[in-house]
DNA sequence: TTGACTCATCAACTTTCGTTGATATATTGT
DNA sequence: ACAATATATCAACGAAAGTTGATGAGTCAA
């Protein structure tokens, strides 16, 4: 697949704008050391239980986690594919050859 | 450096935010093209000069690209350099060996 | 079944973000 | 110096996103 198409998938700009807050990166960070519960991660970020629940949902509707239930528990972990996806775009964003600062002859762009 | 060290940088969130949104992520999709003069990507992306300076700015302000000037032309492009640090980040925040769903044994977590 | 516990959802509110149209600044050609 | 062109900035507005407190729904133990 393009790199055009990738770049223009909602999806992958879905993941993008979950991973882009604070709290969620925050989320994200923790999760990388293993699964957690809501109440785990309510301490660990000292955040009230409503908000968590808020940036959980972004996260998984973009499917960046993904949940089980354990008892009264649910865990929270990291999708790898979700995070290799991203990686995968950034990676193939890098300039081209010749696309240095130095040449600065190119024919003028507008009319 | 640690990956907490480097998930808390606000520099890193900044530079999620400015590719996380539409017009923004299609930007830098262009520039990996090559370098572009603003009336370029606003012919390119349809989009009028004043929203597409706006946003510009974002990912120069989060240094996801950098500017020239060229005559009355300004070109863009992009700073691999910033791409690099958040595919870098992603690529650390894989879960570890054993962290598998099926484990499902671990000790209760709350209280 | 009742109460305690964990988590999700909702409505109201506040804040942040993106858009638009107007104006300002810099550069070039005449 | 002046007009034209390319881009940036600003203020006003509307829309989207985050926060808070209250309530609902699932689960467990007594």
């Amino acid at each position: 697949m393009t790199l055009d198409t990738r770049i223009t998938d909602p999806v992958l700009l879905q993941r993008f704008q979950a991973v882009a807050e604070e709290t969620r990166l925050a989320i994200v960070g923790l999760l990388s050391g293993g699964e957690r519960c809501v109440c785990e991660l309510q301490s660990e970020l000292g955040a009230a239980q409503s908000r968590l629940s808020f940036h959980l949902k972004k996260l998984k509707d973009a499917g960046v986690i993904s949940h089980r239930r354990k008892g009264r528990w649910i865990y929270y972990r990291l999708v790898p594919e979700a995070l290799e996806e991203m990686r995968g775009v950034l990676g193939e964003l890098k300039p081209q050859q010749g696309d240095s600062w130095s040449a600065g002859d190119e024919v003028s762009c507008c009319r």
